[in-house]
Order: structure tokens, then C-alpha cells, then sequence
RNA sequence: GCUCCCUUCGUCUAUCGGUUAGGACGUCAGAUUUUCAUUCUGAAAAGCCGGGUUCGAUUCCCGGAGGGAGCGCCA
């Protein structure tokens, strides 16, 4: 009936998948990676990926919040059919299907006081019996029903036998119907609450694949037993293990369990986060590095484990780097002048870490530009400075740059001796390198310098390289002092390049102010 | 406490009864190299424990241990 094994296979049929989060704030790693999936599977099967935000509570009803997660699916180009539903905007539709579970003897109201439910629950907890609660009204005669209280809707959930969910990730779950007690549909205010809402959204949306994370799993057997209630047709579940920390407890804040906005403005790349987070509780064999369309070919409940997965930053961070290598120089251009704009190193700053969280190479990048780059407080200011060189010079020396990085934020790094001002300030493991020696052999290299027909970094090379066997002096003696001089770092992009870059004038007005 | 779920190198995972238990990240060693990185080579590193079933179990079953999730007029 439900378990449509045809859907496991490519070429299966159309499916309506739907991501629906709740608007507590941003986008976080685990719902990005249930987005993910969701997509996957719609792409997979030709169908449909909706979106819907659950705000049934008018308490988390926050604007920014919605407006950050579509920001965070828009980032990582996890493209929606159609508006996104807002759940709370459907609350009618709710109602009449609380009313219409009540008219066919599925559901009953309940007159109880939330005090004198939390009072029975207290007492069963200290007890040490479930802590069911189990409404007198359910067979109570409704006339009974005391005078001037707004009752609630509950579901009339069947007290024996078992309820089983026909999980493609997780197979055959079973549980025993007397663990269930009769769910709260209908607030007494008359809004429906979270498992009606989500029932008659997935039902109306003709949603067929409900893919959501592990922690659903029981939710799925009292959703059931609100679908039989109406005579609906029952989605295919898939419930998905889900992301822990690094210490194997539930991902939080304290894990580095980030918005998907935080890494943009760490540099990373989308497709770079989504190959990581795809391999989270799925594989395809011994494959790795997979593209996006790869991956809609391959995607399927199949690959899936059963298992939670502890986020691993390091990983991510080298699959970011091949895609950055992967990357042309136009499009990385193209991210970095996009990517700066958005970053205020001064608010960037003042992160608090975590030493038990995963670095943040935003905030080393932040601190570093602060501490060396006076008068640059934001992105765009660094960005503005980068113009004023030639944006053109950061493409020139991207190719090399780029090799390099491991996040879109290591090349504005690596290309920071295009903005350094003269005199350039020399970090002390740089200057170490510019000993006597190194200067005179600048001083011998200047003049070289001045009448170069090519400036090229292979003629530029070539040039020191003859000097170097002519003096019968190393190449890395020669090139680590002008590696200092020209960017006043002891690491840099090869120094050839820097000076190809950096043109003529500016390579030997450098060196002379160290000669 | 109750219910459900999970358990292969440090981490992500492959294996769908028979493999020297494979790959990737990380780590370590080496090669290439003007620094760093890339690239390449190599090394160390795993079946939670105990019972079955079987000619044979990492794989199937049971028990234990450990971990996780869920138990709201939250979602």
C-alpha cells in the first residue's frame, strides 16, 4: 500500500516532497541537509519540492526568520515550486478537519484544565509510570460538560493494537497503540496544533514522500493514526538519522551548529556544502566528489543510513577547497566581490568562540584584516580597496591564489599584498629572511629588474634563476627576502607571480624600500 | 522513568554469509617545489561485548552494554 518500493529506483514516479521548517531563526545545518534531500529526491523523480513554514504558533511567528531560512535555500540553490504555504495562513482549513474528525466519532472535546493535566502528568512521573494522560471525556456524555470552558479536540486514538510506520529508512516501526494517549488537536483558542496542521498541509498539498529527520519518528505514528481517522491515503515515510556534534550529542550552537548565512560568510561554496552534507547519512559506494547532477541521478532512500553522523568541519573544509580549484577565475571573482559586501569584520570580531567548536575562518580572516589593514572595518571597505589596485590584478593572480584556499575568504587573503600600502609592514618571520646577504643580492637584482624586456613571471624567473647560478646562490635564498620585501610575509602565492602582478614600478619601489 | 531507534578505523562511510574488511577526511613519513598549498607515494588506524544459527559470520537471530531521539493546548 504505502511502501511504493517503485520509488527507490531512478525513473520512479513523479513524487511531491515538501521541506517544512519551523521559523525559530536560521537555517540550520540539519534542516539544510533535510532540504537537501528533499529536493534530491524531487529532482530525482521529476516532481515536486514545496515549501511550507510551520507557524501554527504565533509565538515563534517571526518574519526575519522566514525571510532567513528562504535566504539560506536560495544560497544553496535548493529551488522551491511556487510560493512558500504559511501554515498559520491555513488555520481554517484545520479547523474544519478537527470538525469533521469530530462528526465522524474520530476525535471528542475535552473540557480538562491545562492545570489539571500537568498536575496528572506530575503524578505519574513520580510514580514512574508513562506519562500518558488519558482524558475522562473521551467517554464522558458531552452534556456534562461544565459551563463557560473552551474545551480542546482531541483525536479518539484507538487504545489497542499497534500502529506501524513503513519507514524506507528506518523499515517496519511498530508501536504499541496504548503508548499513544489522545493528541490535542485543537487548542482551546480553536488553532490547531503542530501533528493536525502538518497532517492536512501534507494531505492537501498532495504531498506522497514525507522526508524529515529521525526525531519525527514517533510523530509519524500519531500522524497515521489522524490520516485513518480521515480515510486519507498515507504518505511514504522517510525519516533520516540525524547530524550530531562533535562529541555525539545533539547538534547545537555550542557544536558550531550554524546558520547556512554563517557559511556563506565563511566562504564556502554551495555546492561545496551540499556534496558534504549529502554524505551525511548517505553514500553511493566509494564516491566522494559528486555533482549536483550526479547526485540527482544517484539520490535515493537506498543510499541512507540508520545511523546519526557527527558533523566533521575538516571535511568540509577539503571538499570546499576542490571545489574552489575547480572553480574559473571569473566565477571565484564574481563570489568574492559578492561575499565581501555582505561582511562587517568589527561585528565579525566579536564572535564569541567556543575552543570545542569548529574553527571560524571568518573570524581568523576578520582579526587578521582589523590587525592589518588600517582603516578597513567592513567587507566593502576591503573590497573598495581592492578596486582601487585593479580588481583586474585579483583576477591576475587568482590562478595561483586559488590553489591555495580552502575558502572563498583564503583569497582576498592571499592576495592582500595588492592593497598593502608602502612602506610595507613586514611580519617579523618574513623579516628574519631579509639577512645581508638577501639585501645585496636585491641591491644585484634591481638594476636586472629595471631593463627587463618581459615581465612575466617565466621571464622574471628565468632572470633570477641566472642570477642564482651565476652567484652560486640558492633560489630560496634569493626568493624568501623578496618574498618579504614584495608582500611581508614569509608565505605567499609564488613570488614570480606577485611581481607579474604587481607590475614594475610597484615590484621595484618595494624592493628598494627594503635594499 | 517509559517508548522507539542506532552501533565497521579519531570522523564520514563501503561491504547486502566466504574480501589481505575497501575508499575519503584527519594524522604520520617521504617525493616534487622559491614559501605555503596543490599533486604523488607510503604508513599507522575499525567490525561494542556475550550467546546462538551456519561448513563459514562484520553481515542473520537473541541478550547485554553504550549512544541517540521522542514522551506539551512547541514545532
Amino acid at each position: 500500500m504505502t511502501n511504493d518500493t517503485s520509488s527507490k529506483t531512478h525513473g520512479a514516479s513523479k513524487s511531491v516532497v515538501r521541506f517544512a521548517p519551523s521559523p525559530t531563526g536560521y537555517l540550520h545545518i540539519g534542516g539544510a541537509r533535510t532540504a537537501l534531500f528533499n529536493w534530491l529526491y524531487a529532482k530525482h523523480t521529476g516532481g515536486t519540492f514545496l515549501l511550507r513554514i510551520e507557524d501554527t504558533d504565533r509565538e515563534r511567528n517571526n518574519p526575519a526568520a522566514v525571510a532567513a531560512i528562504l535566504d539560506g535555500l536560495t544560497w544553496l540553490e535548493l529551488d522551491w515550486s511556487g510560493e512558500a504555504v504559511s501554515q498559520f495562513a491555513r488555520a481554517a482549513r484545520h479547523r474544519e478537519v478537527a470538525e469533521a474528525l469530530l462528526a465522524n466519532g474520530a476525535a471528542y472535546h475535552c473540557y480538562c484544565s491545562p492545570e489539571e493535566i500537568d498536575s496528572a502528568r506530575d503524578k505519574a512521573k513520580a510514580e514512574g509510570r508513562p506519562q500518558l494522560f488519558l482524558s475522562p471525556w473521551r467517554d464522558r456524555d458531552p452534556k456534562d460538560a461544565p459551563a463557560g470552558i473552551k474545551p480542546t479536540i482531541r483525536l479518539k486514538a484507538p487504545r489497542e493494537g499497534e500502529t506501524t510506520v513503513d519507514d524506507q529508512v528506518q523499515g517496519l516501526v511498530t508501536f504499541q497503540n496504548k503508548e499513544f494517549d489522545d493528541l490535542i488537536i485543537l487548542r482551546s483558542d480553536g488553532n490547531p496544533t503542530y501533528n493536525l496542521a502538518v497532517v492536512v498541509d501534507d494531505h492537501d498539498m498532495g504531498v506522497t514522500h514525507v522526508i524529515r529527520g529521525n526525531d519525527h519518528l514517533t510523530n509519524a505514528g500519531r500522524q497515521t493514526q489522524i490520516y485513518n481517522g480521515m480515510g486519507w491515503p498515507l504518505p511514504v515515510w522517510a525519516h533520516v538519522p540525524l547530524i550530531h556534534g562533535g562529541d555525539g550529542a545533539k547538534l547545537s550552537k555550542r557544536h558550531g551548529a550554524l546558520g547556512a548565512e554563517a557559511y556563506r560568510a565563511m566562504g564556502f561554496l554551495p555546492q561545496a556544502l551540499r556534496n558534504y552534507l549529502v554524505r551525511l547519512g548517505w553514500s553511493h559506494g566509494d564516491d566522494e566528489i559528486i555533482s549536483t547532477d550526479q547526485l540527482i541521478t544517484w539520490f535515493n532512500f537506498d543510499g541512507l543510513g540508520k545511523s546519526a553522523a557527527r558533523f566533521d568541519f575538516k571535511k568540509l573544509l577539503d571538499l570546499n577547497g576542490h571545489y574552489i580549484r575547480e572553480t574559473t577565475v571569473a566565477d571565484l571573482l564574481d563570489r568574492v566581490g559578492k561575499l565581501l559586501p555582505l561582511l562587517n569584520f568589527e561585528d565579525i570580531a566579536k564572535t564569541e568562540l567556543d575552543p570545542k567548536a569548529p574553527p571560524r575562518p571568518d573570524v581568523a580572516f576578520a582579526n587578521m584584516i582589523l590587525a592589518t589593514v588600517p582603516g578597513v572595518k567592513t567587507g566593502a571597505d576591503l573590497k573598495a580597496r581592492f578596486e582601487k589596485a585593479g580588481w583586474d590584478k585579483l583576477g591576475a593572480i587568482l590562478p595561483a591564489v586559488k590553489e591555495r584556499s580552502k575558502t572563498l575568504l583564503d583569497i582576498p587573503e592571499g592576495a592582500l599584498f595588492l592593497i598593502q600600502q608602502r612602506p610595507l609592514a613586514v611580519e617579523d618571520k618574513a623579516k628574519a629572511s631579509i639577512d645581508g646577504d638577501a639585501k645585496s643580492a636585491i641591491t644585484a637584482l634591481l638594476p636586472r629588474f629595471t631593463v627587463a624586456q618581459d615581465w612575466s613571471a617565466a621571464a622574471l624567473e628565468a632572470e633570477v634563476r641566472a642570477y642564482s647560478e651565476e652567484t652560486g646562490t640558492k633560489l630560496g635564498k634569493i626568493a624568501q627576502p623578496l618574498r618579504a620585501a614584495l608582500t611581508g610575509r614569509a608565505v605567499s602565492p609564488p613570488v614570480f607571480d606577485v611581481m607579474a602582478v604587481l607590475g614594475r614600478d610597484e615590484t621595484l619601489a618595494r624592493l628598494g624600500d627594503v635594499a
